[in-house]
DNA sequence: ACCATTATTGAACTTTTGGTCAATAAGACC
DNA sequence: GGTCTTATTGACCAAAAGTTCAATAATGGT
């Protein structure tokens, strides 16, 4: 009986049984991820080591406290997230801006646009910022300048002047239009209307990039507007 | 002491006992909108009627449960805050598109770009999308159809075939754009760069627009690129 | 096959938290 | 001032949820 209600149920067999150490702290480690990023941090341990196929008894084997379980969480979800290779692409000689953009935004969307990247970062976000500013601080002392570097380089301006507010707000609106596709998708539930496929945001971040450079262009050279 | 302690808080201090029931009522639910607002749904019942001086059994006397309080809430934050002048506004003939445009985001904006709102309603798209479908449902069969159609007026472009996806990808980019100025301000807990005063983000709009209709009439016109 | 290690569990504890209810007292009306 | 209504409260309840711990049983090494 209980034999057959497990092969009905969605989850695996769940072979469990003293598992080593490492390969099991790994499997709570993602399972927490992911049910963190669906529940929030207020997600109750038994129901999180349920879907583990474990005792909520044996997470204290593993971690400490609760506390600590979710300060992982971060972790992982934060700082591994955060590729180097961006600032590198940035600096690439080889390549215009435009395609720099190009490249550096459709790999920065596959990693962040993620269901427990969105939603954690936000989670994070609503109960203390604390948690999400170290990635925030990185976006803007490493990211930032480098994309603004290459919108004046695009519009053939001096690039060592200090950004002004207006350039920054105008790259935020970029930034900003293409995390929200994540908001849309993994917090709203919404579609995205894809031009292309209904899987590839690609065309989708091209035609803003675009945008966002056809108006720094208008907005910042020698005959810009008020 | 306990005068003293009333004295030194930081709560006013409360002149509690009896207050007419309207009242009342009007009290525990603005208070419950910036409670829930801040610690979502989660929040415990006890620390919001804490702050409102009462005790937390009053409030069952007002609301037959936690979740009835709740409802009232959401239904408080997304009903109340539409307004039918949106759709007069983007459908009076006397305006140009973009001063149009730059009119609704900016009413819109000031509605919608608050600590309230923008919290409760991402609270609820975490938790449950069904809430939150309603004010997205409004917005897109309301607003989204309108907001085309102006775009292509300023494109002379004609208004009656169907939006394509990329037309309308573009509009969520400049929509979101505009939304993400209030997760920087209410969820990430950062700074907005606004290019004039501290307190306005009037110009950040105009500019947003602004770039948004240059890019509709450069991808959507007769010469379009791609 | 046995043993030692330790991953895993069941039972129990404590605090938190939504909810109930009978008792109290503020204020309105006479 | 007395009385009636009902806003307000304190005591209590039950379920939920984080945490502890002693007991159990897989597994790897000998």
């Amino acid at each position: 009986m209980e034999l057959l209600a497990n092969v009905v149920l969605d989850k695996p067999p769940a072979l469990r049984r003293r598992m080593n150490t490492v390969d099991r702290q790994k499997q709570i480690i993602d399972g927490a991820i992911q049910f963190f990023a669906r529940y929030g941090m207020d997600g109750q341990l038994r129901n999180l080591t349920e879907e583990l196929g474990i005792t909520h008894t044996l997470l204290y084997h593993y971690f400490p406290t609760k506390d600590a379980l979710i300060k992982k969480v971060y972790q992982e979800v934060f700082e591994r997230r955060w590729k180097t290779e961006w600032e590198d692409l940035l600096d690439d000689k080889t390549l215009q801006p435009e395609a720099k953009l190009n490249a550096f935004y459709l790999d920065y969307s596959a990693s962040v646009l993620t269901y427990d990247f969105v939603r954690i970062l936000i989670y994070s976000g609503l109960s203390a910022h604390a948690i999400s500013d170290r990635f925030f601080e990185s976006l803007r002392s490493r990211l930032i300048p480098r994309l603004i570097r290459e919108t004046r380089k695009y519009c053939q301006r001096n690039t060592r002047t200090k950004p002004s507010n207006r350039e920054l707000e105008l790259l935020m609106g970029l930034h900003g239009g293409i995390f929200y596709i994540g908001i849309r998708r993994w917090i709203y539930g919404q579609a995205i209307y894809s031009p292309v496929s209904p899987n590839t945001d690609e065309a989708i971040i091209r035609d803003r990039i675009y945008s966002y450079l056809l108006s720094a262009q208008n907005l910042f050279t020698s005959s810009a507007r008020s």
